[in-house]
DNA sequence: CCTCAAGGAGTGAATATTCATTCCGGAAGG
DNA sequence: CCTTCCGGAATGAATATTCACTCCTTGAGG
């Protein structure tokens, strides 16, 4: 039987729309559960407290990313055609949920994304990167500068980043045109 | 008259201290009082409140960032050799006070950076910027890719800023070496 | 079919905690 | 004394979390 209506995925929808514009501390579990359509003691059968919510929220949101990015994702071309992929593939899964966007920033620059992030780089997550992949074949092949891939890593999606920012605030416009273009841009950038 | 202890300037080190390491949310005014070893009222005597008080730290900051990039950057060199100082010199400046850097990001995202960044985009701030007429520069002349200035931009402090986070959390060590093996990159990433 | 009791989802007022900010008594210095 | 500067307890607002209670649904028994 279908549900018409699944409380936890309201929640986490309202929770998802509040963080991502407001901030972990602009979103109150009250105007969570409000916007939800849910009573404040609600939240608390599906989620401990708010933290296990917000990171649940990242893991989901997180997956659907990979999925996207794995979604015709073209194995057998050369690297160069695998990291413009990856790359624009990114770009257009965060224009088409810029609200995915902003709340993946807003975990990433918390307390949470900082101890996930030094895990990751210390190699202590199960999911192999495609992104990292990518840099550390290049660096096998000799066709990315000779650079740490971590750092290969940082000046894409540093650069990715920002101009998300300034897409989302409307600053710039990111078309398909600007797409290519940065993305471009990054591979010379990390080519040799 | 010199004064031994500026209660002032204790209380915004102790609040840069506390604000770099833990956040906004994770230095209450008590906490900042303690580490600068006042009293909670005297804060108040100096800042009208907690907002004042962090956009306050915040002039002072880029204050001194923008005197440490002015001093000694070679007005007179090509485009190219002035992009490479710059970069080189926000690195330097930022290696040898990661707080400052951990403060600005937070700054940045935040709602108080939110704004300041939309009007330094539409230019509603006074100050020259030396990176943006760099690339404003860098248009005219025609040798920098034919991207708007501030995607120029994002493309080279996007990268700074994840850099630099991975030095402080101590995954790279940003030496001279490297700094100038990303700056190259940067620069091959903007150049036409 | 109808009744009704059990179980569990859902609620939101009450609670406990955490802060920013205030305020007043007192120290320091003139 | 008087003025300026401090300190830190007191205050009040904001919040996360709890919990006693209210439905609903379900299905066993009549």
């Amino acid at each position: 039987m279908m549900k018409t209506s699944d409380k936890r995925s309201d929640v986490v929808q309202a929770a998802l729309e509040l963080i991502a514009e407001k901030g972990f501390h602009g979103a109150p579990m009250a105007e969570i559960a409000e916007k939800a359509g849910v009573g404040a003691g609600t939240i608390y059968r599906y989620f401990e407290n708010k933290d296990i919510l917000i990171t649940e929220l990242h893991k989901e949101l997180e997956a659907k990313i990979t999925a996207a990015l794995l979604d015709g994702y073209p194995v057998e071309q050369p690297l160069r055609e695998r990291f413009l992929y990856a790359m624009r593939e990114v770009f257009r899964y965060f224009i088409t949920y810029p609200l995915h966007f902003r709340y993946m920033e807003q975990y990433f620059n918390s307390p949470y994304g900082i101890t996930l992030h030094r895990d990751r780089l210390l190699g202590k997550s199960g999911d192999p990167d495609i992104l990292m992949d990518i840099f550390e074949q290049g660096a096998d092949q000799q066709v990315l500068k000779a650079l740490p891939t971590s750092v290969l890593f940082s000046i894409a999606f540093g650069s990715l980043t920002l101009l998300m920012r300034d897409h989302i605030i409307g600053f710039i416009s990111l078309d398909n045109h600007l797409i290519d273009g940065i993305t471009e841009a990054c591979w010379d950038a990390i080519k040799k």
